[in-house]
DNA sequence: TTAGCATTCAAACGTTCGTTTAACTACCGA
DNA sequence: TCGGTAGTTAAACGAACGTTTGAATGCTAA
């Protein structure tokens, strides 16, 4: 918590974090035990207690290391393209772009742990521990402020109300996407290595994210906030 | 198992149904012991095993009470949509609305538990055991496979893997909405009882979803990564 | 060398887990 | 009336859980 010295940097404490990611995606949290994490990591039981104090704060560490430059940069890449842009309002399909981009590159990082990562981390936005998403939520939040101003920048003649559900569909699908493994098999007989063709399954998404982002509104009278 | 009494039929096997519905999607399976699902029950502590055999079989009963009679009432929808058109192909808009409607209408029956296991649904199509995620894929899969055939029927110019995808975009987007609990007031404030105004989630659904899987086709007349 | 600190280690802590047992109750057909 | 079956009950089982302990280790600075 504090400076730290040059020497062995941190070798324990990567070696517990990049356990506890592969075996969380895996098993879930309550379904892995200290013991099979530490024999994993291959250090002793008593580490990850000396290390991060509990279990739960294991898990905090484990998206905290992930989430918070992920989130950097993807309020870097919106920055740089509205940058590029002037003061025009960008196209949404760029923003789609921008914002998936942080996720899918970590996916193609396989021998790092980034998609054993994102792979947990489409799994917990639905976690029943309300702790664990109040930490998600917290930690996307920022880039989620910078993103809806965006769109309503521009989208200005999508209603708000509109816009957030609209935006939660969109999280939804990227978080389905990402957490599934086999899913797509169950749908149909579909060569899964496919999935990790990260520039095609960019565009694959961004064009279905877009066509329902701009898609007419709901309603055949036009539903509005009616209430 | 053979003639019941008039009295009390099943009705420790109901009361545990309803009381592991409602635990695991407050806290997930591990999370839910069985002490506080036969507590919360007011049954004996042994019941469980005695009715189930054990907790994994409670668990599968718990998907099997309402999956399977869902789905038949899924293809029913479509099998009706079908008749009224007689061998024309179907509005894609309209297959999707027959494909919400079944989990739409049982998230209103808030009193008889239908929403606690839809929410629970939504969570455990990403669940990390993989027993789980197989028994859900084999109750889906029968309606999955009628759906597809529709959808193929209805946009023959659209690529196979394509719809594949999109399908699965869709699934998600169904399945991270239904399993959202608070998540919409991440995006933004936003009053939590409209999600629960079955009518207008689903027109608003409707309207995404078709969106995205009518959208134009990814690829190089789409594709134009300005840098 | 020695004192001080951070880290590792084997062992044990008390608790809770899912499951099993055997005794007990209530009821129905013969 | 009686025997058998279905269901309920309190108590206990061994195993696994997250965490704590106190001693041993290795390193750095004085």
């Amino acid at each position: 918590m504090s400076l730290r010295a040059i020497k062995p940097p941190h070798e324990t404490r990567t070696r517990i974090l990049d356990a506890a990611e592969a075996l969380f995606m895996q098993h879930g949290f309550e379904g892995t035990s200290m013991r099979q994490l530490t024999a994993e990591a291959e250090v002793n039981l008593a580490a990850v207690n000396y290390h991060f104090g509990s279990k739960d704060a294991l898990i905090e560490a484990v998206f905290r290391r992930r989430l918070d430059p992920m989130n950097a940069e993807r309020i870097a890449a919106l920055e740089q393209l509205e940058k590029g842009a002037a003061s025009q309002p960008l196209a949404a399909e760029a923003i789609i772009r921008a914002f998936l981009g942080a996720s899918l590159r970590m996916i193609e990082d396989a021998r790092g742990g980034g998609r054993n990562f994102i792979r947990l981390l489409g799994r917990t936005y639905t976690d029943p521990t309300k702790q664990i998403r109040a930490l998600i939520g917290q930690l996307y939040a920022p880039a989620m402020k910078r993103y809806k101003a965006a769109f309503m920048r521009s989208l200005p003649e999508l209603p708000h109300d509109e816009l957030v559900w609209r935006m939660h569909f969109m999280f939804g699908t990227l978080a389905y996407t990402l957490a599934a493994t086999d899913t797509v098999q169950l749908i149909a007989g579909c060569k899964p290595e496919d999935r990790y063709d990260a520039r095609l399954l960019e565009d694959r998404l961004t064009a279905f994210l877009a066509g329902g982002l701009l898609a007419p509104l709901p309603g055949r009278d036009n539903v509005r906030k009616a209430a």
